[in-house]
DNA sequence: AGCTACTCCTGGTAGC
DNA sequence: TGCTACCAGGAGTAGC
């Protein structure tokens, strides 16, 4: 699953392999995966209604996507929390979310599609960029004004911005922890491997409200979640089941040094205590109940 | 405000 | 073997 560390990892290959390439034309194999901000009312969330009228309006949207895209060059690459923003030459940006399964690869035309192929972009070097998606659930979004786009997503937890005070104000709320460092809206980019790994690095109890945690513990998790995120970054990201690819598909190597996600029954590195899984706000949730103490102690 | 449930999806796996 | 049923999970939304 895609998180910040991965989407970094992408960017990164991006920023040097595609800047400066011209998109001479895209190809659209999956409709939905193509989101324009003014059809933000017919994306996967809408009712049945608007979804029946569709399909007419998809044709238009994509080909308006196509046309507005030919002919304009990538000047820079950016990550904003676990979206990559392509900046375009004409002004506009081109936003990716990776959502679960989503990979952004660089082939040649010629290369073979992928059976879950959703998007293509040609570039005028004979090579091709390519959104694939297994699940779905990834979307593309073509905006000229991306800031307005991003603004709800809480702060950079790698930003020199980011700092302890502003992690202790982020948990002035009595919602659990592991939920709130999942909302975007309060941190951006941690998802769920990164955030049971912060909390276990930290010995933050998943279920813990969120203000219940001393000063201590808030420096300790501030600390812990850069720590994670970093480590992830220079261990080229997490790939479980080959989900996760960087752009010249290669896997990352993170998951050799994970501490509780998918550990559950197998003995604590720090205690020896066995990791548990519970269900957190839906979500798988690994920790060790021995170093991480629902009562704080 | 914050919780649950539901939706979007597919591949893998459990159970029969 | 072949079928059905269920699960994971990022994010948005509805409803309480």
């Amino acid at each position: 699953m895609p998180e910040l560390p991965e989407v970094e990892n992408v960017v990164r290959g991006l920023r040097e392999h595609i800047i400066g390439q011209t998109i001479s034309g895209a190809e659209v194999f999956w409709n939905r995966t193509v989101q324009m901000p003014e059809a933000s009312n017919d994306d996967d969330n809408s009712r049945g209604v608007i979804k029946e009228a569709a399909p007419t309006y998809q044709v238009d949207k994509t080909a308006r996507f196509r046309n507005r895209l030919r002919g304009q060059s990538i000047t820079a690459v950016t990550r904003r929390g676990k979206h990559i923003i392509l900046h375009l030459s004409e002004g506009d940006s081109l936003i990716v979310h990776l959502r679960m399964t989503g990979q952004m690869l660089i082939t040649p035309v010629d290369a073979p599609l992928h059976k879950h192929t959703r998007l293509t972009w040609k570039l005028d070097d004979n090579r091709e960029l390519r959104f694939v998606d297994q699940r779905k659930f990834g979307r593309v979004w073509l905006t000229d004004d991306p800031a307005a786009f991003l603004a709800k997503l809480g702060p950079e937890p790698l930003s020199d911005e980011f700092t302890p005070q502003e992690m202790a104000k982020l948990l002035q709320r009595k919602a659990r922890i592991k939920p709130l460092l999942l909302n975007q809206h309060v941190l951006a980019g941690l998802g769920n491997i990164y955030v049971d790994e912060a909390l276990f690095r930290a010995g933050v109890h998943p279920l813990r409200a969120a203000n219940s945690l001393d000063a201590a513990e808030s420096d300790a998790l501030y600390h812990a979640i850069r720590y994670v995120l970093r480590r992830g970054i220079e261990n080229g990201g997490t790939t479980f089941d080959g989900t996760y690819l960087n752009v010249i598909g290669e896997t990352g190597n993170h998951q050799e040094e994970l501490r509780v996600y998918k550990r559950a029954g197998e003995p604590c590195y720090r205690c020896g205590a066995a990791i548990e899984r519970i269900v957190v706000g839906g979500r798988g949730t690994h920790f060790c109940p021995q170093c991480q103490r629902e009562d704080g102690e």
